[in-house]
DNA sequence: GAAATTGTATTAAGTCATTTGATACAAAGT
DNA sequence: ACTTTGTATCAAATGACTTAATACAATTTC
């Protein structure tokens, strides 16, 4: 019996815009983030991932060691990568991705002088003003 | 009489993480959708800022052209650069900016398969499950 | 009109991160 | 042994970004 393909990386979406190492570590995080990639699920090897995503083994490992060097995953010579069976790092990662995001807009928010729920009301079309009464 | 700095940026916010033009215009963006820039405003020429923030002329044109190609900004030869005189590009620029940041946390909290509601309650400390009652 | 100011254009070069491609080695399983 | 898989290294190509120098164009100022 030969092995299945161990988890499939979810659509394509790999575009020039930043690093692919960074795109391919970011898909594999919010797949453990969001309970897709269970804990102890094994990756593909970097050669065939590799071939799926259209890159060189070497991108694709630049990928996994930035998530082995996070505590995400783990790496056995001759037997493949896996997802940590440790479940704190899949919070530890969901808090992580959600923190990232937030301070994001928090940032922006500040710059322009206005609260995150400012900020989102105004992205949704809602008057800015406030002092409209 | 001769003109007085028109408008002189906040800070020198230039780390080399992204490209120093787009962080110019970036800049400029921001300081004009927080009403920190009025229209009409001069911005100062492109040798002057290049001068200040340390960097080449082409670089400040770079972004100039870009803030120029999203009409916020107007030039003239021999007179200067200008914030546009229209008060709908700063609403405009404003929900830019709101859209542009509300629209990362969306992306970031649909592949993690939750509300941005609930990525900013993650992000804050509270814990994920909802069902801890 | 001459000079200064300011925007615009061009060209060559240099830097840097990223990615490729090739190759070799190491550890585990069969 | 042989295969699978991770690891390491190296040279080269690519491409975005930035610098540097220079010249030209339009407007203002004198």
């Amino acid at each position: 019996m030969t092995l299945d393909p161990p988890w499939q990386p979810p659509a394509w979406s790999l575009d020039p815009s930043r690093p692919l190492y960074e795109q391919i570590s970011r898909l594999i995080r919010t797949e453990l983030a969001c309970g897709r990639l269970a804990p102890g699920t094994r990756l593909p090897p970097v050669r065939e991932l590799a071939v799926h995503l259209r890159v060189t083994p070497n991108t694709v490992m630049r990928a996994y060691v930035e998530l082995e060097r996070d505590g995400l995953i783990q790496t056995f010579r001759g037997q493949g990568t896996f997802v940590s069976r440790d479940p704190s790092v899949v919070t530890a990662s969901r808090r992580a991705l959600a923190r990232e995001a937030v301070s994001y807009v928090e940032r922006i928010a500040e710059s322009m002088g206005m609260s995150v729920e400012a900020l989102i009301r105004l992205a949704k079309g809602e008057d800015e003003g406030g002092d409209s009464a």
